[in-house]
DNA sequence: CTGAAAGCGCTTACAG
DNA sequence: CTGAAAGCGCTTACAG
């Protein structure tokens, strides 16, 4: 029976009669073994179970093919979709993801990121969190690349990876522009976020352009019950909007849900609403969420590419991506002529 | 400037003026060193800006602190949000989450799990997969213990935590048949689950004990698509059914969603549906989905109790824990009389 | 309470 | 291509 009987190189080499060094160039892709004593060395491996130990593997060689990902909260479905992709992406290149929640405590982010890199991590994804310039310090000194998914700060040392944000807003407003609105609501994210500054930014820039402003504005913080209580503020003044443009998704389902059933207004009819991200849940019928699209797949994919490749090459600068969303029109929204569904 | 620089023990110790046991027992908890030594070796770490490195500490100790957790999708909201719960658990008691998405190839769970346990995992989550008795005795040979969450198997060698599935489909049968339901539809999931099973063991039985039996049945398998499908064959026929009882909140949904906007039929004025897990979501005004709420918080605490038990005392016995579920009374179901909303 | 020594399971120059 | 030796950064008996 046996609790722990762990196999190890030596055995192996044992078992196949040559040395260590053999069994362990063996189990490195690329390194040097004649066919004949890999055959040797794989025959007594199998018999005996034997698998490297990433761990000691990691030790000496400094590299322990794990990410670490730091992430807020998974309520957002955007993140768990993220996650998802991600850690399959890492995984079909030998990585794999140590999860760490970072709480909404102010220093718990700071502990949070000192146990990553207890753990020797090889690289790390920060997902919509924001990182103090000691901690980049650190990680810096730790020699442990970090990308920023889904929000950028003003550090050169960080790679980071975003839709543009920018050009996002800037398709919502001409989109409700064209849709012939007068008022234009919007109910932002957290305002520390650079992702909801930059929807915001190319929004208003678009309205200034044509003469236009917001003509009521509340703050959501990304949050589901905010942006609740955001949209009974807005909805109960005077001279309503008649389309609100919310900074994300997971805000716009409880917007157009109070709108709804609580505020008796129809959607579109009354109130056109648009979101950001393009989440699974706004293409269920029950929302038909006009929005946005993060392309997650592609996000995924330049992040992966932009660490590994820092990791792999030390010289790498970090760089900054932007992907491109599309505006995905759907009924959630009064559809101006012309604009195809 | 330098990549890096990481600090040992051993430097440490020079530094204070001791051995490099002293810093080890210094930073091991419970282990010996006067007072004077500690605060001699904790000056000295702090500024040497020391940690120690816990893949060192895991391969001599042998305890590396790290769970692996198998999980197959992140789309159905109970995952992340039992993820969410569960790395934060683990994270307080001093372990952290190692990801494994294992994929729908049939051989993709193995593969997996032989790369956790290269990893040299204290212990196993898997959540809603199963397991072959071969991998099981990988993972008993290898010492590692296995907790299945959200779903049980037949192998006394492993942990498994579940809600009552049974007391689960029996409480909504009640509730149906309460309701006065005549023709009660059900929509299966994965077959190959004992979740399904469970649930619909229970939901026929106390349909059979009161002479009645499911008037129609498709299957699901856990997918908003399928379920779809399946709403539209079960409601193309004739004399459709009067309520119909979803295997999971996740497809409940899709079903919601075919009947009002594709079949064009009122919830719960046509039709009363009922889910189960209560995610989330089943909560918005949208949906307001009658469900069998399945605890996260107490699931989670009873999976992370068992394994961490298992792990810090290798004599402790598999155990299954089932953990009771209350029904979630909404308003996409017709309610009977005398029951509380 | 404390230190010297051995060792966890590997990889990696270094010779051959 | 291959092996002997050193060493990755720690912890853990073992003496003292």
């Amino acid at each position: 029976m046996s609790v722990k009987d762990k196999v190890t190189s030596l055995e192996v080499a044992a078992r196949a009669g040559v040395s260590q060094s053999a069994v362990s160039r063996v189990f490195t892709p690329g390194a040097s073994a004649s066919p004949k004593t890999a055959e040797k060395v794989r025959r007594a491996a199998t018999e005996l179970g034997y698998r490297p130990n990433t761990l000691a593997r990691a030790m000496v060689s400094g590299k322990s093919r794990i990410i670490g990902l730091v992430v807020a909260y998974l309520e957002n479905q955007f993140y768990p979709d993220a996650l998802e992709r991600l850690s399959k992406a890492l995984q079909e290149r030998g990585y794999h993801v140590l999860i760490f929640m970072a709480g909404n405590a102010r220093d718990s982010i700071d502990t949070v990121m000192e146990e990553i890199l207890d753990y020797q991590v090889d690289g790390i994804i920060a997902a919509s969190v924001s990182l103090s310039s000691e901690l980049l310090a650190r990680c810096r000194s730790a020699g442990v690349p970090v990308v920023l998914f889904n929000r950028s700060q003003d550090d050169e040392t960080l790679s980071a990876v975003t839709s543009d944000n920018v050009a996002g807003g800037r398709k919502v407003a001409e989109f409700l522009l064209a849709g012939g609105h007068e008022r234009i609501g919007y109910i932002a994210g957290w305002e520390g976020a650079s992702t909801q500054r930059d929807r915001e930014l190319g929004f208003t820039q678009v309205l200034a352009e044509a003469g236009r402003s917001i003509h009521a504005r509340e703050v959501g913080n990304f949050h589901m019950d905010s942006a609740t209580e955001a949209a009974r503020t807005m909805f109960s003044r005077e001279e309503t909007p008649d389309a609100v443009f919310v900074a994300n998704d997971h805000m716009a389902f409880a917007v157009m849900d109070t709108l709804r059933f609580e505020l008796g207004l129809r959607v579109p009819e009354d109130v056109s609403v648009v979101g950001y991200d393009d989440v699974p849940t706004s293409a269920w019928p029950a929302y038909n969420l006009t929005t946005v699209r993060q392309p997650a797949n592609r996000m995924v994919a330049g992040t992966v590419e932009t660490l590994l490749e820092q990791i792999e090459n030390s010289q790498t600068a970090p760089c900054r991506i932007f992907i491109d969303g599309d505006l995905i029109v759907r009924g959630s929204a009064r559809i101006p002529e012309g604009w195809a569904l």
